[in-house]
DNA sequence: TGAAATGTTGGGGCG
DNA sequence: ACGCCCCAACATTTC
């Protein structure tokens, strides 16, 4: 007699329901995580990405060493889903099984094909901490999800009461006998050629370390969220993505932290100045809502008037987006932060997105791919929407109109060049004032500052206000 | 969670 | 002193 506990990206043993139900039913608890390689593999539907497979590694040692301190194990496996747990559930009399749902697709009907499996001899109970509500819960008056945010937002606050926090049981019940476990490495989840290290240098991968900096943050920067969020130069952001997607902490937990921290100021509700930073978590539980209940979006747009739109296949443009060599410096200092950290500021992530969707003109789907591969937060509900968010395709999207200046952005929102010259040395000694549009500097101040466009520093890969009018040109014909 | 084009206004230079 | 024009500053409209 035993109850297995399936883990997924919910890696983390407080506020974990499964868990807590388990540990409640008093028999031995056997946690497991499986690396499966029909979900993962070349032709699977959107298989975690390279910079994924890398934070999942630590996570997953993070979590074992948690379980440890708690006379229990992390159980590594490598095979089909199903067929693993079934094994598992033989050899130990498993009688139940519990684990959170997911929304993606793939993830979900994998859950099908597990209660399938195991229905009839298991108690299957799936959980649903990944979200702060279960996505059949919020409809519009007309029964429809929401395709609106700021409605579905509003809705949200009225109705969602987080509860009270639910905390690591202080003991996880061991078998008799461990079943046996593959070794972390032989989940090969790091790659060959080790360009990883460096970038996890700049993280603290784990529950412990990502409830520190949830409960820094909103003690700290998330009182002034909404005036500091859209400066990447500025440490104003929680940096808390990472840890979410592959939950590490819940969104319910970010939800009664800013709660926390808000009556530890003395404050009866959270003030207007930390809403903001809830309302970001908000967007993820709008994204995950959307591919609920739009799966089809992972891959299409939502918007049907997108279906034949005229894409340019420019694999050589994509490609300069990709390094950081578009000669836009506000661009290329986010493609090189992504590369170089696996994470890129929200507002440049923006600004980089327009570029390739609107400038380029390149398929969302290119931008989203990248994405996925080297964020570390790669998560496909937020990827999908903000794509298409960008693009104009998708639900409550940015009109077709809206063409971000990547030189205005930059004098906006790095008006000292602070982020420039930090992913961009070969720039620094350029004026602050030139350093937004080198490719408009004068001869004279470029060479000042050991600048020599072409070779040090790429020249403009196009004129932006053509661009604009080109791409303008094809939005408005391709709208209903 | 834009930006550019176009319109309006009012202060100041100047004949 | 007056009217005219220029244009910065701001507001509105349009893409």
């Amino acid at each position: 007699m035993s109850t297995l506990v399936w883990f997924r990206r919910d890696l983390r043993l407080a506020d974990h329901a499964p868990l807590r139900a388990a540990c409640a039913s008093g028999e031995p608890v056997l946690p497991v995580f499986i690396w499966d390689p029909e979900q993962e593999g070349a032709d699977a539907h959107w298989p975690t990405g390279a910079a994924s497979r890398v934070w999942l590694h630590h996570s997953l040692a993070s979590l074992g060493a948690a379980l440890a301190l708690r006379g229990s194990r992390l159980l590594l496996a490598c095979g089909p889903t199903a067929a693993v747990l079934d094994e598992l559930a033989r050899a130990t009399g498993a009688t139940s099984l519990h684990f959170n749902r997911r929304i993606e697709p793939a993830a979900r009907a994998l859950e099908a094909r597990v209660a399938a499996r195991l229905g009839e001899r298991l108690a299957v109970n799936a959980h649903g901490d990944g979200l702060l509500v279960p996505v059949t819960r919020l409809a519009t008056a007309s029964g429809e999800p929401y395709r609106v945010f700021t409605p579905f937002w509003r809705k949200l606050r009225e109705t969602f009461d987080p509860g009270r926090p639910l905390p690591a049981p202080s003991a996880v019940p061991a078998p008799a006998q461990w079943p046996a476990s593959v070794a972390l490495d032989v989940l090969g989840l790091l790659p060959r050629i080790r360009w990883d290290i460096p970038l996890t240098d700049a993280w603290r991968i784990g529950e412990d370390a990502a409830r520190a900096r949830l409960w820094d943050f909103a003690t700290g920067h998330a009182g002034h969220y909404d005036a500091r969020r859209d400066f990447p130069a500025v440490d104003g952001v929680s940096r808390l993505s990472p840890h979410l997607h592959f939950g590490e902490i819940s969104p319910r937990q970010a939800w009664l932290a800013v709660q926390s921290a808000a009556a530890a100021a003395g404050l009866m509700t959270v003030p207007e100045t930390m809403l903001g930073w809830l309302r970001q978590i908000a967007w993820r539980e709008f994204a995950c809502h959307l591919l609920h209940h739009y799966p089809q979006t992972a891959d299409a747009p939502l918007r049907d008037d997108f279906r034949d739109f005229p894409w340019c296949d420019d694999p050589q443009a994509v490609a300069r987006w990709q390094r950081g060599e578009t000669g836009f410096p506000i661009v290329d200092a986010g493609m090189r932060e992504l590369w170089q950290t696996g994470w890129m500021h929200n507002r440049v992530r923006m600004i980089v997105a327009s570029f390739l969707c609107k400038d380029i003109g390149a398929h969302w789907l290119e931008g989203a791919r990248w994405f996925w591969d080297t964020l570390f937060d790669a998560d496909l509900a937020n990827n999908t929407q903000g794509w298409q968010w960008t693009a104009g395709c998708g639900a409550d999207a940015a009109p077709y109109f809206r063409v971000f200046n990547p030189t205005l952005q930059s004098a906006k929102f790095d008006p000292d060049g602070v982020y420039l010259r930090r992913w961009l040395p070969e720039l620094a000694r350029l004026p602050t004032a030139d350093l937004h549009a080198p490719g408009q500097a004068a001869p004279l101040t470029l060479a000042g500052a050991g600048v020599k466009l072409g070779s040090t520093y790429p020249a403009p890969m196009l004129d932006h206000g053509a661009a604009r009018l080109a791409a303008l040109a094809r939005l408005k014909r391709a709208q209903a």
